[in-house]
DNA sequence: GAATATCCGACTAAATAAGTCTTATATTTG
DNA sequence: CAAATATAAGACTTATTTAGTCGGATATTC
């Protein structure tokens, strides 16, 4: 299946959440409860969203985490590559064919592989529709409309 | 993680494969072997094919199989659409916020779900980016170019 | 009838995703 | 300082999906 696995979902969900929430800081706890979802698995997610700056976090009583960047600059590619293990590659070899690392690739057929530059492309496209989507695009036509009233990091 | 299954990735190569082929039969074996990848797999995957009218196939001694359709009508949409279990969707509702039928979902938050929206988006986008993407865009910047000779059933 | 090829379903194994649990660390509040 | 609250991080378990294999059935040609 092409899917975007929960935690991405739980990260898309966080991220709006946050955004949210007039640069306040939010809490594992309280996006957790509003959505019904694993603390656990979003206390996780939320952990990877900090290593890679998109949000910071504060720990201890009153803490919690808010947006490190604007809305409009967290993409979704940027998400899912804080996410996701494999970034956002579709086939097993397209990070080899796209970057010129050290191959521990399996594909057996690399050599005289003859879908490779077509599956760039798509790679490519796909990339470029994952730039092109960004956590503004989670804030408007949503339950909840709000407005920052605080000054924020950015 | 966001990629296609093997089998798609087998689809691909052999509908590559045969629409290269002349339109004459090309059997299950001739392609495994050249892409030294699983026969039975693959077959599973030619069986998929057939079955959604994209190939057809030939039994008995000389049998194989041959594309029904032109390359620039099989999209990207209807070879996945045949081969993975659950199509093209990204998450796991986005069928249920898609059309209108009884919802076997078991998203807790679907009835106040803060992302249906932008999903949907998203969902869309790449549908259409599926689209787009024909068999005919495997078959130029390939290792081999041919050109059919024979007539052909469409 | 033998050989070759598709067809189809059951089964196993490997990989990935999802979820849980435990312990440690930082910060505020009383 | 001690208690409470919150993040941090890693080990672990379970569930789901994907990949691959196997065996037997059917169709066609020679």
């Amino acid at each position: 299946m092409i899917r975007l696995t929960k935690k991405t979902e739980y990260a898309l969900l966080a991220l709006q959440h946050i955004a949210l929430s007039n640069g306040t800081l939010v809490s594992a706890k309280e996006i957790s409860d509003s959505h019904g979802i694993s603390f656990e698995l979003l206390a996780k997610v939320l952990g990877l969203l900090s290593k890679s700056k998109i949000i910071r976090s504060v720990q201890g009583v009153q803490g919690g985490y808010i947006l490190q960047e604007k809305p409009e600059s967290i993409t979704l590619d940027k998400v899912i590559r804080s996410i996701e293990r494999n970034s956002t590659n579709i086939v097993e070899c397209s990070h080899n064919h796209n970057e010129n690392i050290e191959s521990t690739c399996t594909c057996q057929t690399f050599d005289h592989c003859t879908i490779r530059h077509p599956m760039l492309i798509i790679q490519q496209k796909m990339d470029e529709l994952f730039i092109s989507i960004t956590i503004k695009d989670f804030l408007l036509n949503t339950p909840q409309v709000h407005r920052y009233e605080v000054e924020l990091p950015f």
